[in-house]
RNA sequence: GGGGCUGUGGCGCAGUGGGAGCGCGCUUCCUUGGCAUGGAAGAGGUCACGGGUUCAACCCCCGUCAGCUCCA
């Protein structure tokens, strides 16, 4: 480790190292924004395609938790799965990593989030075009000085050697190849290839000044500041590297290492992009960076997770305990956390987010109208979070109580570490205040709970891996793909069998009672997609007839149908009639044309916060999942469900159109889940007030939905809502089983439908009325039966014996009974019995001056409870006892007598 | 995907198989010149839900749901 150090200068804020800075004189101080958007100009300029930086959330990776690198948005590009925009593309692309989140604050570069600025090539241009543009651009359009930049290519990679030295004019000094470990791109099997960085010298005083420093050291020296993948081989499972029929190129370059370097500040935290952020997080601590290096480290933290933070949530992350919304989670409250060492104990994180939201504004703009979303969700979690840490807090002061008692100095690491795991109170904080009594963290024992956890994760993912059958059943339809006409058509007579699965396993002939998966060569059947259940129907051949249930379609564009043969035989290569179940699709349309009413209706009642978050469309009802922080009020329910059939009575006709993606966002479309980096999309516009993004299919005018009614509103975790609704005949449907059950509830109360209220509430307050005089009536028999038991207690010595059977229903009656009864017997052994329904209960009660002459009112109950086939127990004083034989509740007393007698008798 | 914890009156919680409780709040009455006055009486509970074990379950077992939390 190079010791890190701190210049002076940094106190003034800014600083700038002497001999780069003279440098730096000669060139612009580019702000961060100028240098996106020059990047863009000049790839422009060479013919990319300017897209937009993706969400961070991947579109169609489950491998993938966020967004961590330029390349990873287009992966199904380089892969072939799918067609991309243009061959030449280039993005700024937003990006998190977590994976060294102690790092950041304590070094110069680490950043949780940062922009990815980055050129591609599928399969267009290569390495003579790359190396040399790359060239251009630092040092023309940028003009980074040309004798300080420095070059790294693969250890055998000639091919780009040459461009540098022969073509770019780089002398040979400055050119250092290196190993496979940094200069190679590979993960597994698949495309790879080698790499070419450039770095810059950014002068003696970063350096560690040993005299083999150079490209490639440890040191702050030399910064890589681009790095150019030559994606030319593809790699097999035995590791025989091919090279690739079609190279692609993929770049990465950090935006804010990259602005560190043009504004001549010795740290990204220094930049326009974050140093204001900085600025915003010290004004709420009431600290000054540059103080200490403690005060900077929880500065940056503070500034880099916000960052992050806001970007997240930008995309529709909500904070949750698993998934992305952890890792939310866990930045904002690491946040926190650093605020409350800089002193800060009220909520703050919405005042640095604004800073951050100020400064993201230029490359994205949604940030404006997302900002009041934005701040919702962190103020929710950072609330929720302190007081995570107050109940983690009682439960820590407890245990120091408790060790303090023993005279224990240290903490065991199974407690510190249920205090982490069961209730999220953070281990350093947990260290800190122990330390303040003296006592210690077993840091070990820690450490091991905290291993066994992650073993059992582990071992839980490889049982999960296992089989991947649906993997391999692509592969079956991986060379096929399908045409869908549905959206014209229901029906059609022009299709044929491509493929025909059963049990995994292709096969030619298919024949009654089968399961199978049919592929057409083009088919009207809908796919699961966006929410909306795939269509039912049949094909039909001559020979034979499938009913299908069910249609998916592969990541190839096959669509899968699946049924059952319900006659005859059909073979791969018939000519088939392939009919949708007109209804159930017509059902279904009126369900999804419904949800995005829906949807705007919310957005208009409730705010411009609410965004779709899950959605389900079927014939029988459609679910939909949005951000909303508060249960919608009946009030705001009834408002939404009568504002969607206010847009239903309007009868509007549907527009769906398909277009350019840049006209779609022009129009102001809702992107939602779907394509958002095909070309051409498919617009469903509504009037003028709902226009989204949607490959499902709809109703042509939103009459035909007909009613929409609300089922329920209900929670699905923090931050999300959903409601349920039906339409069409299912509303209908549900209106008149309402309709049947209040008629039957006004028949069954004598009403008529308009005063069944008043009926209802009038029968409910006479039922209390009659409840409570019950009541009084059943304590008033009670203590009758219990005054006339009076007489028939036989007096032994001083005390007095009472056995007898009771005409009550339960325990509690017997114990009323014995409670009038044993304030008018001071000194006393009472037994009661009674039946209620197929069982015996008793009670025995005795007073306390013969509990302490060694009278057990448990004991007692007990054995006589066996005679009626039960047992019982309890305390001395009063103990109570069951039976399953009522028959023999009198011998079960006699026993008790026989019992009770015989001891009183021998203490006298 | 895998663990841990929690679910009891409006709120915060106690309750280790045998009469559902405490504090705050609420209603009524009395007391006090007012500022967190003091006192009395009272209302309010499917002990999350569903099974099981037991003579008996808030309590034990199984499942479900919800919330919190950690790991991946």
């Amino acid at each position: 480790m190079v010791p890190r150090v701190y210049p002076s200068s940094l106190r003034r804020g800014f600083i700038v190292f002497s001999d780069l800075q003279e440098r730096m004189k000669a060139v612009e101080k580019l702000s961060g924004d100028e240098i996106r958007s020059r990047f863009f100009k000049f790839m422009e300029s060479k013919g990319h395609l300017v897209l937009p930086s993706a969400s961070l959330v991947p579109e169609h990776d489950p491998s993938l938790l966020l967004i961590g690198a330029g390349m990873a948005p287009f992966k199904r590009y380089f892969t072939g799965q799918a067609t991309p925009p243009a061959l030449r593309v280039a993005t700024s692309q937003k990006c998190v990593r977590t994976g060294d989140l102690e790092n950041v604050g304590r070094t110069a570069r680490h950043l949780t989030f940062f922009e990815m600025l980055g050129n591609f090539s599928f399969g267009d241009y290569f390495k003579s075009e790359a190396i040399p543009w790359s060239w251009e651009f630092l040092t023309e359009d940028l003009g980074l000085p040309k004798e300080r930049l420095w070059i790294s290519i693969y250890t055998n990679d000639n091919e780009a050697y040459d461009i540098w030295h022969n073509v770019v004019g780089i002398p040979s000094e400055r050119i250092v190849r290196l190993g496979k470990d940094t200069n190679f791109w590979e993960i597994g099997p698949g495309p790879c290839g080698p790499c070419s960085e450039i770095y810059i010298d950014l002068g003696s005083e970063r350096g560690c000044g040993l005299p083999t420093c150079k490209v490639g050291c440890d040191c702050d020296r030399y910064l890589e500041i681009w790095n150019l993948v030559f994606t030319q081989f593809d790699r097999d499972e035995e590791g025989n590297y091919t090279p690739l029929p079609k190279k692609n190129i993929d770049t990465g370059m950090g935006l804010e290492r990259l602005a560190s370097v043009l504004q001549g500040v010795s740290n990204n935290f220094e930049t326009d992009l974050l140093f204001p952020i900085i600025q915003a997080a010290q004004t709420a601590a009431g600290v000054k960076y540059g103080m200490s290096e403690e005060i900077d480290v929880a500065l940056k933290v503070i500034a880099d997770h916000t960052r992050a933070i806001v970007h997240l949530i930008n995309d529709d992350v909500l904070p949750s305990n698993e998934g992305r919304g952890y890792v939310l989670r866990r930045l904002l409250r690491r946040a926190v956390r650093y605020g409350r060492l800089l002193g800060i104990q009220r909520p703050f994180m919405g005042e640095v987010a604004s800073v951050v939201m100020k400064v993201g504004r230029p490359a994205y703009p949604e940030l404006v109208e997302k900002e009041p979303f934005v701040q919702e969700v962190i103020e929710q979690e950072e609330t929720r979070f302190l007081s995570t840490l107050d109940t983690g807090l009682n439960i820590l002061s407890n245990m120091i109580a408790d060790l303090k008692k023993h005279d224990e100095k240290i903490l065991t690491g199974h407690d510190a570490f249920r205090l982490y795991d069961t209730y999220g109170f953070p281990l350093d904080l947990t260290r800190e205040i122990l330390a303040e009594q003296n006592i210690k963290v077993d840091e070990a024992g820690f450490e091991a709970e905290m291993e066994a956890q992650r073993e059992r994760a582990r071992l839980a993912r490889e049982q999960d891996d296992g089989m991947g059958v649906t993997d391999h059943e692509d592969d079956l339809f991986a060379h096929l793909s399908t045409e869908f006409i549905g959206y014209e058509t229901l029906v059609t007579d022009e299709a044929s069998i491509q493929a025909l699965v059963v049990d995994g396993r292709s096969v030619s002939t298919v024949s009654a009672g089968m399961s199978v998966q049919v592929v057409l060569n083009r088919t009207p059947f809908y796919a699961q997609a966006g929410g909306q259940v795939g269509d039912y129907g049949f094909i039909r051949t001559n020979e034979g007839y499938i009913k299908i249930v069910d249609v998916r379609r592969t990541v190839s564009g096959a669509v899968v149908h699946m049924g059952q043969v319900m006659k005859g035989q059909v073979s791969v290569g018939d000519k088939v009639k392939a009919e949708v179940d007109k209804e159930r699709r017509l059902a279904t349309a009126r369900h999804h044309t419904a949800t995005h009413l829906l949807h705007q209706a919310l957005r208009q009642v409730l705010g411009d916060h609410v965004h779709q978050a899950g959605s389900l469309v079927t014939s029988k009802r459609l679910r939909f999942d949005f951000s909303h922080f508060s249960p919608v009020t009946m009030e705001e329910l009834k408002e939404i469900e009568k504002l969607v059939n206010t847009y239903i009575l309007a009868d509007i006709s549907l527009e769906i159109n398909v277009m350019g993606r840049d006209k779609a966002e022009g129009l102001g479309a809702l992107a939602l889940f779907e394509e958002k980096y095909e070309d051409q999309v498919r617009v469903v516009q509504i009037g003028s007030f709902s226009l989204e993004l949607c490959g499902g299919t709809h109703v042509s005018r939103t009459g035909e939905i007909g009613l929409c009614r609300i089922v329920s509103e209900t929670s699905v975790g923090s931050g999300l809502r959903r409601i349920e609704a039906v339409t069409g005949l299912e509303a209908w449907s549900l209106w008149r089983q309402q309709e049947l059950l209040l008629a039957k509830t006004a028949e069954l109360l004598g009403a008529s439908m308009d005063d069944i209220l008043t009926k209802a509430e009038g029968l409910r307050m006479e039922l209390r009325e009659k409840d409570k005089e019950l009541e009084r009536l059943r304590q008033k028999f009670l203590e009758t039966s219990a005054l006339e038991l009076l007489d028939q207690a036989e007096q032994i010595g001083n005390s007095q014996l009472l056995v007898a059977p009771v005409k009550a229903q339960s325990m509690d009656d017997l114990r009323q009974v014995v409670d009038t009864l044993k304030v008018r017997m001071p000194s006393a052994i009472i037994i009661l019995g009674c039946r209620s329904q197929d069982k015996v209960n008793f009670l025995a009660y005795v007073s306390r001056d013969l509990v302490g002459q060694g009278f057990h009112a448990g004991h007692i109950i007990k054995e006589a409870a066996k005679v009626a086939g039960g047992g019982g127990g309890g305390r001395p004083e009063m103990a109570q006892a069951g039976g399953r034989d009522p028959a023999k509740l009198e011998a079960a007393l006699s026993t008790a007598t026989t019992i009770a007698k015989d001891k009183l008798k021998s203490i006298y």
